[in-house]
DNA sequence: AATGCCATGTAACCGGTTACATGATTTA
DNA sequence: TAAATCATGTAACCGGTTACATGGCATT
C-alpha cells in the first residue's frame, strides 16, 4: 500500500504523464522506492477511478498519446492521512546474509566473489549518492524542503558506507577463514 | 526464490517438522527471513515433491502429527549452487523515507511521533542483539561456523545502530524545523 | 513502405499475507 | 466431555515481476 502514495507524492511534486513518472521512478523517488511502468500504468488507472488525481483536460486521451496528471484535493488528503499514519517497519528480509547463513553449514566456496562484486556495487551507489549530495546540497541550504530531502539522502549515503564497512570487514574474516570452509 | 533455500539451511542445521521450523523462523533465521507457518508448509511440500527433502521414516504421517523433515543429498547440492550463484542485492525499499519525501511536499503535521516510536523499536531491536552478541560470541570464538554466524549478527547491530543514529539525527532536524511545516 | 522508438497498456505468474479449517492431544 | 491448544494444512487476495501487445510518430 505504499505504491499509490508514492505517486500521489511525485506528482504533487510535478504533474506528469506515465512515461515522465517512470523516468523520475528511475532516479531521486526510485532511490527508495521503484516501480516499472506496469506497476505506473496500473496505479494511475485505480488513483483516477477512485477520485484521487485526474488526467489534465488540455489533450485528447488516446493510446500512443501523452496524458498527464494532477493531483485532486482528495488525493492530497489521502496522502496527509497516509503520512502521518503510525507503521511498523518492516523486518530485514536479505538474501546475502541468508547465503552466508547457508555458507556456514555447506561451506563458503564461490561466495567470496560475490562478496567483492556486491562491495563495487555498495561502493559505487555511494560515490553516486555524495556527488549528488555535492551537487544539490551544498553547505548551508535552508528551506524546510531542502533539508528533508536532504535528510533522506543521508539516510542512504549512510545505509551504502554501512554495507561498504560491513563487507570489507567480511572479507577480512573471509580470507582469514581455514581454507574452502 | 529464497524461502525454499532458507528453510534448506535450517533443516542442514538440524531437521525439524513445520511447527519447529515455525518456531525458528521467529527467531535466529527469521532475524533476517521471515516466514509465517502457511508459507513453510507449503514450501515443505514443495520441497519434498522435488526430492529435496523427505520426511523423517520414524512416524506415520497423519493431518494433526508431527512431520520431521530431513535434507536429501540433491538438497544439499541446490543450496550450494545457489549460495554459490551472483545474486544483485535488492534495490532499497523503505516506506518511512517515502513518507519524509511525501512530508517534504504536504508537511510534517504527525510523522514527529511515529519517528519516536521508530527510534524506540530500533532501539529495543539493538538492544536484543547486542544481548545475543554477549550470550553467544565470548571474545574469542573460533570456529569456521561462529566466525560466520557473528559476521551475520554483526550485521544487524551495525544496520540497528545506523538507523537509532539517523532516527536521533531527524528528530533533531524536526526540532529544528518552521512550525507545522 | 519499412524500421524503430515513444507511450500506454494487458495478461500471466509468483511469493508473501490474511483468514479460515481440521485433526490430534492435553487440561479442566 | 468440553474447552483449549498443538500441528498441519487450504483458499483468497495483493503487490511486484516478466513477457507481450498496440497505436502513434519520426527517420530512412
Amino acid at each position: 500500500m505504499s505504491l499509490p502514495h508514492a505517486i500521489l507524492t511525485a506528482l504533487l511534486e510535478k504533474p506528469s504523464s506515465g512515461l515522465e513518472l517512470t523516468r523520475r521512478f528511475d532516479r531521486s523517488i526510485g532511490y527508495f522506492w521503484s516501480a516499472t511502468h506496469q506497476q505506473i500504468y496500473r496505479e494511475l488507472g485505480r488513483l483516477e477511478r477512485e477520485g484521487l488525481i485526474r488526467a489534465l483536460p488540455s489533450e485528447q486521451p488516446a493510446r500512443g498519446q501523452r496524458k498527464s496528471y494532477e493531483v485532486l484535493p482528495a488525493g492530497r488528503a489521502e496522502l496527509s492521512r497516509w503520512t502521518a499514519a503510525s507503521q511498523d517497519p518492516k523486518p530485514l528480509r536479505d538474501t546475502l546474509l541468508l547465503r552466508l547463513r547457508a555458507a556456514a553449514v555447506i561451506g563458503t566456496a564461490g561466495l567470496e566473489d560475490d562478496l567483492r562484486r556486491h562491495l563495487q556495487l555498495h561502493e559505487r551507489q555511494l560515490a553516486e549518492y555524495r556527488e549528488i549530495e555535492r551537487r544539490d546540497f551544498p553547505p548551508g541550504s535552508d528551506s524546510a524542503q531542502d533539508r528533508l530531502h536532504h535528510l533522506i539522502l543521508r539516510a542512504g549515503i549512510d545505509l551504502e558506507t554501512f554495507w561498504t564497512r560491513w563487507l570489507r570487514h567480511a572479507l577480512e574474516e573471509f580470507a582469514d577463514l581455514p581454507d574452502g570452509s
